[in-house]
DNA sequence: CTGACTCATCGATATTTTCCGATGAATGGA
DNA sequence: TCCATTCATCGGAAAATATCGATGAGTCAG
């Protein structure tokens, strides 16, 4: 992941109604949530709520497929990967000793 | 980490300067780097980039050590550590067939 | 003490983001 | 066909963010 993609990603994450969006649908994988479900749970309106998905899928964080007339939503795990992968790179090359932790936290939330 | 602490952490990290200066700080980690020297790098005034470096410190990415006349900067791998887990929180309880690759994608990256 | 240096904060302006209602396209049921 | 449903997009208003120069506080060297 380049850094452009990178910043779009938080960018996108960075906001609560996105936020909780994203790991609704992480808690939902693989199945998914329809857009008017999402809508539903935000409390925005539809369009406003439109405006947000489109943030995230411009992301790549969440993709979108059509079932009739909806739109059912799903989380990019692959994307959030390669996002943390990213933040962790930088301490990494080179630097076990301070990615070590991070990874073991991160393994035991598991 | 709760919602709120995240959601500064990732509204921290989505600017290309703020994001830029924190990578260059884990990249100095532990020995840290004066703020002068990030503003050199950042090409900005030093007012914008000290109202940067705020936001940064405010989400508990950086921490700050006075020194003389100078303020040494330092990333806090930790609270990258804590934003991480708390990305990938949702997808592992009970989910450790999502989190496995993910995990297993950032390891190699050591 | 004086002057230079490092950095945070203030006030103002410009840009971006967020939010909504209205509208329109696409789909499916009556 | 006709209408209801689902959702994306448009236009505009309000709020938040980014940027800068100026100012001030604290520190050190002479």
């Amino acid at each position: 992941m380049d850094t452009e993609t990178a910043l779009a990603a938080l960018a996108a994450l960075a906001h609560p109604t996105r936020l909780e969006a994203f790991r609704e649908l992480v808690r939902h994988e693989p199945a998914g949530l329809s857009t008017g479900a999402l809508v539903a749970a935000s409390g925005l309106s539809q369009s406003t709520f439109s405006t947000h998905l489109a943030v995230l899928a411009r992301a790549g964080l969440v993709t979108a497929e059509k079932r009739g007339r909806q739109q059912i939503q799903r989380a990019s795990i692959d994307t959030l990967g390669r996002l943390m992968t990213f933040l962790a790179r930088d301490c990494c090359q080179g630097r076990a000793e301070l990615c070590g932790p991070l990874v073991a936290d991160l393994a035991a939330c598991c």
